[in-house]
DNA sequence: ATGTTTAATCTTTTT
DNA sequence: GATTAAACAT
């Protein structure tokens, strides 16, 4: 075993000492929720540097930015700087991204391949619909997508999957193949293809592989517990022979399953991993006892799990508040009046230490409406980020159709934005040319020969619009030398009549402003890179950066920002943690979720709400209502079977009697006085 | 070809 | 109950 520095030693505990020496061979920590799962992460790679392991043999591997992010910045605290930038840290797909900047070629793909997101997809898929003739009310173009994602994850076939319904079982097949076809031709990949493609090349390409195990023979993967069967494969190849592979995880807060997370890659890490040795991390630096024992409770009702009892040393605490509301909207009252005692209370919490937790995104609506009443701020996580913002996803088309020109799906999105004399009979005729040539689009489009076959107005608008991108190629490739991109961009933007076209779109002077400003914002933030970066960036790396990075890696900055209580759904608040956290919506079909009890998922909405109660440091408050308005009716709801799993000694008194108590006379009138209008 | 109105779809979670 | 696509009118 290797000698741990003295130094070292003093930050940690037993456990975590003993996951930090074991350097050599497979090694699996089972990470408690607030066990210190960074610091063990951090600290070994400080370990290794200390013990003589070159640090770019060193292979970090998570699943957000933010995660990636934050390892860094505490490793640059306890390891000299340049050790530090030559470890790898970084997500999954952008470790795969960078792979397939150098070997994609292997696989057929331009070195200049675009990434494809959600809107990119379902943009395709509908393109494919309409080319097989597929009616979308007889087969789900949605579950299509999500089905294209499970065949990628599990490296399985479209034939594999055993559909019920038979329309789908008939068209999925050729649909994945066509879809497939398409992102290929058009020199994009998905998501999944980012792991996928990397997977298949290592598998075909024995001296590719060699190559990438000598480069970083080191590997540490964070978050185990949501890695789906593609990772396991990678993960796989890159440890080799040796199998330095150290993972971290929390079986008990496995939370993507429906996004093919597979619980068993944590579950049977030591039976796969051969002479794995596990290491469990229990002692817990961040919650009152009081709210690990009920968590605990609640967790050990899961049957297939890594047996583990969390414990701190922060004392008993306050117990647990559950409180009923008549309904929602009074649950919302009553949360807003519950900031407002904590903030006059004797602990002297602010708006930042507070955060109200829900199961859906929806859920948030009523609560806004509360806070902004009652003057508290609040900031609103993960709905609707900046980048989803429909005028930013058309700027960055147009820069994608810049770096990729194959990227016909990006063409198409902004081809008619802002009008330009290009229109359902142009599109039409574009396709048809594609057709028969094959050409990309926008090489159709500069084509004189196509632009004769349609209106004059279109044909000037396709002129001057080919024209330009033509020239900005040349712009952006002279910037990527010279550096300046934010201006080449905003200069695109401008000559290619987008930023004054917003004015014609939106004949609202105000909605055009914002929007435009917002477009402002984007290149600010592409200047903001540069500044960051301190060379010349080329377009495609911000691109890639952009399309990689999630909605996570924004609520940091927002977070820094003001003072505000956070609202936010419990899948965006796993890794934090708040002095006093409120979960609402505590009903049966709400929280558990009533699709996700329909889908057998029981037991991971058993491990979010854990999550969610993980979450709070001293407060933790739990409220329901007994009557919830859901798509136009006010409904009756049950309490949420997961309270019944709390242990009673844990909850305040007066709460316990009231808990569990169903609808009241008191509701029920009021259920009549909505009759009788 | 473009702007306006109506219809439809959806609400579980998103790298 | 809100956003977004298709249908319809100009």
């Amino acid at each position: 075993m290797a000698e741990l520095s003295r130094k070292l030693r003093k930050e940690l505990n037993e456990s975590q000492i003993e996951a930090v020496s074991a350097l050599d061979g497979p090694l699996l920590v089972l990470a408690g929720a607030g066990t210190g799962k960074t610091r063990v992460i951090t600290y070994r790679i400080a370990n290794m540097v200390a013990n003589g392991i070159s640090p770019g043999k060193i292979l970090g591997l998570t699943f957000t930015n933010k995660a990636a992010r934050e390892m860094r910045e505490r490793l640059a605290t306890i390891v000299p700087p340049d050790a530090a930038g030559k470890v790898f840290l970084g997500t999954f797909h952008s470790f795969c991204a960078r792979f397939l900047r150098r070997h994609a070629s292997l696989k057929g793909y331009g070195k200049d391949f675009t990434i494809a997101d959600d809107t990119d997809q379902s943009g395709i898929i509908r393109q494919v619909f309409s080319d097989l003739e597929i009616r979308k009310d007889i087969v789900n173009p949605q579950a299509c997508q999500y089905y294209i994602s499970k065949v990628k994850s599990e490296m399985s076939k479209p034939e594999d999957l055993a559909f019920r319904d038979t329309a789908m079982a008939e068209a999925f097949p050729k649909v994945f193949k066509r879809y497939n076809q398409t992102l290929f031709n058009q020199n994009m990949l998905d998501f999944d293809d980012l792991l996928l493609v990397t997977v298949r090349i290592l598998m075909d390409n024995p001296d590719v592989l060699e190559r990438q195990r000598s480069e970083r023979t080191r590997l540490l993967v964070d978050e185990y517990q949501d890695t789906n069967y593609l990772q396991f494969r990678l993960l796989e190849l890159l440890a080799g022979e040796e199998k330095h592979i150290c993972v971290v995880g929390d079986d008990d807060q496995s939370i993507y399953g429906w996004r093919g997370a597979r619980i068993e890659n944590i579950l049977n890490f030591a039976t796969t991993f051969n002479g794995a040795k596990t290491i469990k991390l229990e002692r817990n630096y961040r919650s009152t006892n009081t709210i690990l024992e009920a968590s605990n409770a609640v967790i050990a009702k899961n049957a297939d799990r890594h047996e583990k009892k969390l414990w701190s040393e922060l004392g008993e605490g306050e117990p647990i508040k559950i409180i009923v509301a008549d309904n929602a909207e009074k649950e919302a009252e009553l949360l807003a009046d519950l900031v407002v005692d904590a903030l006059a209370g004797r602990e002297r919490l602010d708006y930042n230490d507070i955060a109200v937790l829900y199961r859906s995104n929806h859920l948030s609506r009523l609560v806004e409406e509360y806070f902004r009443f009652a003057r508290i701020p609040y900031r609103l996580v993960g709905a609707k980020s900046f980048y989803d913002r429909k005028e930013i996803r058309d700027a960055v088309a147009y820069l994608k159709i810049i770096v990729n020109k194959r990227d016909d799906q990006s063409l198409l999105r902004i081809l008619g934005v802002p009008p330009r004399g290009l229109g359902d009979k142009a599109i039409e005729k574009l396709r048809e040319t594609k057709e028969r040539t094959k050409e990309p689009l926008t090489d159709i489009l500069a084509d004189p020969l196509f632009q004769s076959s349609i209106s004059a107005a279109g044909a000037a608008g396709a002129r001057t619009f080919a024209e330009t991108v033509r020239r900005f190629r040349h712009e952006f490739a002279d910037a990527e030398a010279r550096g300046g991109l934010a201006d080449t961009v905003r200069r695109y933007l401008e000559d290619v009549g987008y930023l004054d076209g917003l004015a014609r779109i939106h004949k609202n002077t105000d909605e055009y402003l914002k929007r435009r400003d917002n477009v402002l914002e984007l290149v600010n933030a592409i200047s903001e890179h540069e500044a960051k970066e301190g060379k010349p960036v080329p377009l495609l790396e911000f691109l890639e950066a952009h399309s990689l990075s999630d909605d996570n890696d924004k609520v940091k900055e927002e977070k820094e920002a003001g003072n505000a209580v956070t609202l936010m759904t419990v899948h965006a608040a796993k890794g934090l943690e708040f002095p006093m956290v409120m979960v609402i919506g505590m009903e049966e079909g709400t929280f558990p979720n009533e699709k996700a009890k329909m889908a057998d998922a029981l037991d991971e909405e058993r491990r979010l709400f854990y999550v969610a109660m993980t979450r709070a440091k001293r407060k933790l408050v739990l409220t329901r209502a007994k009557e919830r308005m859901h798509r136009g009716t006010y409904l009756r709801r049950e309490p949420s079977s997961f309270l019944a799993d709390i242990p009673k000694s844990t909850i305040a008194e007066t709460d316990a009697r009231n808990a569990f108590e169903k609808v009241d006379a008191d509701a029920l009138r009021k259920a009549f006085e909505n009759f009788t209008i």
